[in-house]
DNA sequence: TCTGGGGTCCTAGGACCC
DNA sequence: TCTGGGGTCCTAGGACCC
């Protein structure tokens, strides 16, 4: 009679280089070349440029320097997106379980398709033959009896491949991997560890939850030590809900004037703004971020935030609560001359249907908080946005909006890679 | 020539309430 | 003429993830 054990019914599919193996799909002869997608960072490196030490979020120039034939292509955004939605669709054929947890990766349990597919490990290999054939693109796959194990399975697996790691041998599948890819530790953690002489996950779970929480904190030093020692209970979800939406622009090295403040803020506010009332959601607390740029030293970064009794999403009122926000941060540090990024975020999230903004004016809402969609001032603003919205969804962003494209030179990115992260996923 | 853009979670201190 | 303890919310900063 023996002890019946999970299987290794989670997956964790992840696709290799995503968006650089996607420009070597489009266009054949960048494969086998070191490539990375990007211009002044690096987005996305192909593996032959990862094995000349490129790395995504790299400085171009210290890519170039890394690796000197490395060819920067420019983005096909809509295809990453595009494709990868064909990823999860073969990922759902597989089982209804699937959380996506960014545009190019998934976990799926796949405990209730063992009766009609096999094994989770055959099951891992068909997805890739699939997503290989028909798709034409590299996913690894791992396969454990828990999420982080198969999330690590699948690094592991790394680049084009497939690791099953079966529940009697988990031990000794971990405890010799390095501690960095145990989720949640990152270069400071692993940096403090290291000072401690840990550096496998072994020896990362032979230390005691007292001295990892005294040494990273109590939330953090217990969860690393969980997941070290293999307890992990997390299941496969749905997909959630986000619960801030933000937008960011970084603009070189500038000084904070009215100007640039006003139409940097305006656009960030009418890209967030949009993305709210496409989601029929509002914000009461609104967070920005200023990066002061310093020769030399590293960037500093500060926010400000403030919440409110009404949940925010008009584009006007985002700007104004913004702009305020930025000079507070500003006249905090008078000795700081330039910037070199400003952020706007929105969260404390409610539902705000569109119908309910619609209502007339309530009664008392004629006062002066100008945030209420109640208000008049509220309801006129609302309704510029929502016709702003539709007119947009018949001619395009660019038919009609707020902010001159001023700043559009300057965009390092274009906008079609902010648009990745206005897609549901 | 420094370093993109979108998120989540945790910590610590202070205000405020009971 | 001193001062409890818990809870919640807010703000700011930071680590981490993709």
């Amino acid at each position: 009679m023996g002890v019946v054990v999970a299987g290794p019914n989670i997956l964790h599919a992840d696709l290799d280089a995503f968006y650089a193996s996607v420009e070597q799909l489009l266009d054949p002869s960048l494969r086998g070349r070191p490539i990375a997608v990007g211009g002044g960072v690096v987005l996305a490196a192909s593996y032959e440029a990862k094995r000349r030490g490129v790395q995504g979020g790299m400085a171009g120039w210290k890519a170039k320097q890394l690796c000197p034939d490395l060819l920067f292509v420019g983005g096909h955004f809509r295809e990453y997106q595009r494709l990868a939605d064909e990823v999860m669709a073969v990922l759902y054929d597989h089982t209804p379980h699937v959380q996506r947890i960014s545009i190019d990766e998934a976990f799926l349990d796949v405990g209730g398709s063992v009766h009609l597919f096999g094994p989770p490990g055959v099951i891992a290999a068909r997805i890739r033959q699939r997503v290989r054939d028909e798709i034409g693109l590299p996913i690894s796959v791992g396969a454990a009896r828990t999420k982080h194990l198969a999330k690590i399975a699948s690094q592991v697996a790394k680049p084009d491949g497939l690791v099953v790691v079966d529940p009697e041998r988990e031990r000794a599948f971990l405890d010799p991997l390095p501690v960095h890819l145990v989720w949640g530790v990152g270069p400071v953690t692993e940096r403090k560890l290291a000072e401690r002489g840990i550096r496998t996950v072994g020896e990362l779970a032979a230390t005691s939850d007292d001295a990892l929480q005294s040494l990273l904190g109590r939330a953090i030093g217990a969860k690393v030590w969980a997941l070290a020692a293999n307890d992990d209970e997390r299941r496969v979800e749905g997909t959630r809900r986000s619960g801030s939406v933000g937008a960011q622009s970084a603009f070189g090295r500038r000084e904070p004037t009215a100007e640039l403040v006003r139409s940097v803020l305006g656009h960030l506010a009418d890209r967030v703004a949009t993305r709210l009332r496409a989601k029929q959601r509002a914000g009461r607390t609104v967070t920005v971020r200023v990066r002061f740029s310093s020769r030399g030293a590293p960037m500093r970064a500060v926010t400000r935030s403030r919440t409110g009794d009404a949940p925010v999403s008009t584009t006007l009122t985002l700007t104004e609560i913004a702009e305020q926000l930025v000079w507070q941060a500003l006249a905090d540090h008078p000795d700081r001359s330039e910037i070199s990024l400003l952020a706007i975020s929105v969260s404390n999230l409610v539902d705000q249907p569109v119908l309910q903004l619609e209502l007339p004016v309530a009664p008392g809402g004629q006062e002066a908080d100008e945030v209420r969609p109640g208000s008049a001032t509220g309801s006129a603003r609302w309704a510029v946005d929502t016709s702003i919205d539709a007119i947009r969804r018949k001619f395009g962003r660019s038919a009609v909006g707020y902010t001159s494209t001023a700043l559009s030179d300057a965009a390092s990115v274009p906008d079609e890679f902010r648009e990745l992260a206005e897609h549901e996923l």
